[in-house]
DNA sequence: AGCACGCCGACT
DNA sequence: GTCGGCGTGCTC
């Protein structure tokens, strides 16, 4: 009997593909576990086993896989019912969804090695070209082709490969290469022979003149007999103090013996703190919670800014864990909670694992491993969106906080899936809860609840009975035209930052736009440096002195004159972070201020500085963007300054009201912990507006009723579902038709709920010209039936020549 | 997606 | 004459 697999490969292909394996091959494969498969011409992949079976393919002859690459499956079978779940609903291929899911240490690719025929002698029939490279060779037998390429200084090596080839002066082979390098942690330990009381008697006395390594023995020791527990050479030679020679002295003469241990790169301390008690209204909402859990597979817990979510999820999830399941906590950007990891620390310790981005691979990995092996340091997950592909076995709870957020919502590339719906998909899966924890829930999230699809409970206490801050807004129409405005501080923020500093309280002041002004303009001739790539205005940057794009990282220096006057007129218009940190050390000289945004936190500690300098008081007054809206906690901030609300309302979005709402409540529950009453000063033009009005007054319910009737009105989400289409291309022309054929098409199923083509705000970036098309999918047909339809109309779309280099994305749900 | 193949214009 | 540009087709 012939046996097959089918197997899932790492490119944004709907089919899967078919392997031939041989008999010993079948029974121990399995789904799950990887393959090391030839595709194409010479490139080994690494692919998922998705199914092994008996069915001979007719069309083709299926190939040999080249290795199998784990001894037992590295992906659960509730994994790949996940992948095939967000492939369909978000209309990607399984391909994608296992780039997306899989830490790339475990996608090993071939990569083609040159080595030296051994047997070639006839150099002189060699051309100059052919010659460098058995050159090179002869000092280093095998080279990868990136190196060859390197060394020719050429692209296409490849020609001249195939003749050193047919000269036989060359092999080519595909090299697999493992990128998993575990760590390695040196430890000591006593040779067996000094166990005996007499031998040892000896040792020492043989070590009486030789001090130093006397030292280590007695160092050693005292620290066996303090923790009896391995002891690491780097710790022996701190405590001790020797040089590594008299170590290495003493390993030379067989007195000690080095081993090493594989170890995690990341390691928590154990639990420090015990649980706190929860308030009344704490205790009350978490039994609320408890009860709602028994009718529905999701709540949705609506819980003002300081009420203490985080202890009510604490208690949950030991609940959980008590229970021996795996719990999940969503967080929306987990370098930002560094806060948070410290809290749950202090509680479970050592049973926290952290997943994000900016994690190493080799940290991915680990966690990733003890996630599938049930280990004990891996019972409650703390991630970013990505953690929702983990290899959980038995996930009891998943916690997604800050629901609203959008960072859950991953937009490019492919698989463009939103972590908190794929998260309800994969507890369903687990038969486990989900607990949607806001302060400000998305409308989608609280229609939901409405609708009773999820339970819902409220919690309206901050916790302590600290009030909330007193919201006001500030008219800086009226400071502007009498010209009260202290550079772009108002009369009344300016008065608030004063009071503040003189109490020693802290300030954070939120501007959502970084750099120093978004436009530079020029006075006498009115025309803006815009970036080549993109239609945007370049970004001045001060303190580099630079003109930045913030879509492509195009820069340049600042011109001193206009490039199409030629007058040294060049103004800036607009203002960013940058700025406002500037005019603060002017206005206030004495005082330390601080900039949060994408510029200053590079790196994978960038935030951590920030906001330690922040939270010990180093710095009085943070400038910063949206980032300092989530999950943060200052206790000595008393003053939270919204410098212009009117560019977030204005912003040509849909969900521009329910997000500025949003943002404005998050940033205003920075102010005023602890002690006493915060103040938020909100900027605008427009004081009167619905949106600012109801932020002053918390008003979700008003806010919710107001938005969810203009979805009504206009047909958008939760009441419809969308689909968005971005078409991108070099050739506006070719965009353009494309973009209109593909109107066309859509319009004999669709109808007006087509929108569209539109050319996005900025309808190019990196030269690429772009055009989206909205689909609203009607609520009388299936969802299914819909997608459907668009998948085959993208088919159609995508087999007319002139079209097919038209990059082509489908984002479902795209909010 | 990646990669080979093949056809065409700009240069040693 | 070759180098490298990119359009086209295919991958079990």
């Amino acid at each position: 009997m012939n046996n097959f697999v089918n197997v899932i490969l790492p490119i944004p292909l709907q089919q899967l593909f078919t392997y031939s394996i041989t008999e010993a091959e079948k029974d121990f494969l399995e789904p799950g576990m990887r393959v090391a498969v030839p595709f194409g011409k010479s490139k080994i992949y690494t692919a998922i086993v998705a199914e092994v079976h008996q069915k001979e393919p007719t069309a083709y002859q299926a190939k040999d896989i080249f290795q199998i690459l784990d001894e037992r499956p590295i992906i659960t079978k509730k994994q790949l019912k996940h992948w095939q779940w967000i492939a369909n609903y978000y209309m990607c291929s399984l391909g994608e969804v296992l780039r997306s899911a899989l830490p790339s240490t475990f996608l090993l690719e071939s990569e083609t090695q040159v080595i030296k025929n051994k047997e070639f002698t006839s150099e002189s029939s060699l051309t100059d070209d052919e010659f460098l490279i058995i050159e090179a060779l002869e000092h280093q037998e095998v080279l990868p082709i990136q190196k060859i390429s390197a060394i020719l200084d050429k692209k296409r090596v490849l020609p001249i490969l195939n003749n050193l080839l047919k000269k036989k002066a060359i092999v080519l082979q595909e090299e697999i290469i493992e990128q998993y390098t575990p760590k390695l942690i040196k430890y000591i330990r006593l040779n067996e022979r000094y166990i005996d009381q007499v031998a040892l008697g000896e040792l020492l006395e043989e070590l009486s003149r030789a001090n130093q390594q006397r030292n280590a023995v007695m160092t050693y020791f005292s620290l066996h007999g303090a923790t009896k527990k391995p002891i690491k050479q780097k710790q022996l030679k701190e405590v001790s103090k020797v040089s590594p020679a008299v170590i290495k002295a003493l390993v030379e003469k067989e007195v000690f013996e080095v081993y090493t241990i594989q170890t995690d790169r990341v390691n928590f301390q154990e639990a420090t703190d015990s649980f706190k008690e929860l308030s009344e209204f704490q205790e009350e909402c978490y039994n609320d919670l408890n009860t709602s859990f028994e009718k529905n597979e999701v709540v949705l817990l609506h819980g003002i800014t300081s009420s203490g979510k985080t202890e009510i999820y604490v208690k949950l999830i030991d609940q959980v864990l008590k229970q021996g399941k795996q719990v999940l906590y969503l967080v929306p950007e987990i370098a930002l909670t560094t806060q948070l990891i410290d809290r749950l620390q202090k509680y479970f310790g050592n049973k926290i694992a952290v997943f994000h981005s900016k994690y190493s691979l080799n940290e991915r990995v680990e966690v990733w491993n003890n996630v599938l092996n049930k280990s004990d340091k891996a019972q409650l997950i703390l991630g970013a969106r990505s953690s929702i592909f983990l290899p959980f076995s038995e996930l009891g709870l998943i916690i997604v906080d800050e629901e609203h957020e959008t960072s859950y919502k991953q937009f490019d590339p492919a698989p463009r899936y939103h972590a908190r719906d794929a998260a309800i998909v994969l507890a369903n899966l687990h038969k486990a809860k989900v607990l949607l924890g806001s302060a400000t829930p998305s409308l989608e999230s609280y229609y939901n609840a409405e609708q009773k699809k999820y339970g819902l409970v409220e919690l309206n206490r901050r916790f302590g009975n600290v009030l909330l801050p007193e919201i006001e807004l500030v008219d800086i129409k009226e400071g502007y035209r009498k010209k009260r405005m202290t550079k772009h501080f108002s009369e009344r923020l300016m008065v608030l930052i004063n009071e503040a500093l003189d109490e020693k309280e802290q300030i954070i002041l939120f501007q959502n736009r970084r750099g120093y002004s978004p436009i530079v303009e020029c006075k006498s001739c009115g025309v803006s440096p815009q970036c080549p790539n993109c239609d945007v205005s370049l970004t001045y940057h001060k303190l580099r002195g630079e003109l930045k794009c913030h879509y492509c990282g195009y820069h340049k220096p600042l011109p001193k004159i206009c490039s199409a006057c030629g007058n040294p007129s060049l103004d800036t218009k607009g203002f960013g972070t940058e700025q406002i940190e500037l005019e603060l050390q002017e206005l206030f000289p004495n005082h330390k201020i601080g900039r949060m945004d994408l510029d200053t936190t590079r790196g994978k500690y960038g935030y951590h500085k920030i906001i330690e300098a922040f939270q010990s008081r180093e710095i009085d007054i943070l400038v910063g963007t949206q980032m300092l809206s989530k999950g943060l906690d200052f206790d000595n901030v008393s003053l939270v300054g919204v410098l212009n609300a009117d560019n977030m309302l204005n912003f040509p979005d849909f969900r521009a009201h329910e997000k500025s709402f949003q943002m404005l409540l998050q940033v205003s529950g920075r102010a005023g912990r602890a002690k006493k009453r915060g103040k938020v000063a909100i900027q605008t033009f427009n004081p009167y507006h619905q949106i600012l009005q109801q932020v002053t007054t918390n008003d979700y319910a008003t806010m919710y009723k107001e938005q969810l009737y203009e979805r009504h009105q206009y047909k958008y989400p939760p009441i419809l579902r969308m689909v968005k289409i971005t078409l991108k291309h070099r050739d506006y022309i070719k965009v353009t038709s494309g973009a209109d054929w593909l109107y066309t098409s859509l319009y004999n199923t669709f109808g007006t709920n087509i929108l569209g083509p539109t050319s996005p705000a900025i309808s190019r970036i990196r030269n690429q010209h772009i055009k989206t098309i909205l689909i609203k999918l009607p609520q009388d047909k299936s969802i299914n039936l819909s997608k459907a339809v668009i998948q085959k109309i993208k088919n159609s779309f995508q087999s007319i020549p002139n079209y097919r280099p038209i990059r082509f994305n489908v984002d479902v749900d795209n909010y």
